[in-house]
DNA sequence: GTCCGGACCCTAATAGCGATAGATTAAGCT
DNA sequence: AGCTTAATCTATCGCTATTAGGGTCCGGAC
């Protein structure tokens, strides 16, 4: 073992117990706190760097007692994609009046936080969390400027472009490898051109796709 | 064990061999042949119901064995990531010359891939080969109607929602959540309304949102 | 033809993982 | 006071990816 014997033992007595085992005076482990923490294992290690060992270990805590609350480990990683999404509503404390800027905000702010955890983003693949969305959704057809046929596709370009892009630009941080590789002016010019003319940057690159979508929506159901 | 001793070992014995160990008259394990076999793996068992052990068994081969043919697993993958998106091509025998027409072919084989093979779509998010696309690219860029500053924001803005759209469509089907859980009218008037309104099916849907893509590029880049 | 190195497969072993079973203690209600 | 439920523990299991080390066969050098 690493630990001197006898030495910094200071936190390893719990709270109000007699030093065996059982029940704590106060829950040690909550949901939100559990993912918490794991999101903060997975940002530093990588998706699969997170095992229950290590997250108990850093809650002091042993692994078999986070069954207690999470019936397997899926739920425990469905519960970080929940935190992972109502971090995007708190990126913006106040949200534009105007309906195609406030479309944006969302954007950017979902794309935002996807960015400062690369590791576990694609966990919004798997676990998405809908009926937390259904607000979000809500109120992005309460003032928009488009008929109600349009609303359906509305919500899916934009979703799905917004994610997509977003999902491929983590997985691109998380896995150290260019969203783009370098590309032979001889054998792919067009390609070679267009990557020295477009965007310099991923996020400019990801704005102006964005307006493309805006643009295609207008062009389609109308405003004027 | 399930065998019954000394019943069906014909196929157990080894071509060429005394029927000892060591190396096999004819390889056994290719890199193209076990990412196809663990491709179909995947799709009847899902991504974790993929082990070493299991491809192993299936190639009627010892799990280490495929430690000579591919690094660790993640090559293994990227290797049926590849084998995915090679698939893409073979969709279409022959694309049309119109170039929005084949975008949308080339949009719509990718979604019919990522449907096919709903478990192991997520590959293609962790090991994209961008190598392979790039001929694609270039393909797609080199009788597109618009000018070179538009050409890398086109590139992302239809990839992206490609692959957006369908990944979660493929994560839908794989984990057996619906695309939209049920809206209750009350709490959700609009979204409710505009589920009832749009198209009724996933890849009618789907198909909309790409015009609106399409719409897009054409009003934003001219073509008039 | 024989020798040799590398290709290709094997058996055996290991450490780490998610998960379950069962014991232990505290909280809280009757 | 006594019973039930909540919350943790220890011990253990089976599975997994991966490594180490050994046997066999091929193909080219001599």
């Amino acid at each position: 073992m690493h630990k001197p014997a006898g030495v910094a033992t200071h936190s390893k007595k719990r709270k109000g117990s007699t030093g065996k085992a059982g029940r704590p005076t106060k829950p040690l482990i909550t949901r939100r706190a559990a993912a918490q923490k794991a999101l903060e294992l997975i940002d530093r290690d990588g998706l699969k760097g997170l095992s229950l060992g290590a997250l108990a270990k850093e809650m002091n805590v042993r692994a078999p007692s986070l069954y207690h609350h999470f019936r397997d480990k899926d739920e425990l990683l469905a519960e970080v994609a929940r935190a992972l999404l109502e971090e995007i509503d708190q990126e913006q404390d106040i949200w534009s009046d105007d309906w195609e800027t406030r479309t944006i905000e969302l954007s950017l702010a979902t794309r935002r936080v996807a960015m400062r955890h690369p590791n576990a983003a694609t966990l919004a693949l798997r676990f998405f969390p809908r009926q937390l969305m259904l607000p979000a959704y809500e109120h992005t057809l309460s003032d928009c400027p488009y008929p109600a046929e349009a609303h359906a596709v509305l919500l899916e370009v934009v979703e799905k472009f917004t994610y997509g892009s977003s999902l491929f630009s983590a997985a691109a941080e998380a896995y150290h490898t260019p969203a783009m590789p370098p590309v032979d002016l001889d054998h792919f010019p067009k390609l070679a051109r267009a990557l020295e003319t477009g965007p310099s940057n991923d996020e400019e690159l990801y704005r102006e796709a964005l307006m493309v979508v805006l643009a295609g929506l207008r062009s389609r159901y109308g405003k004027k």
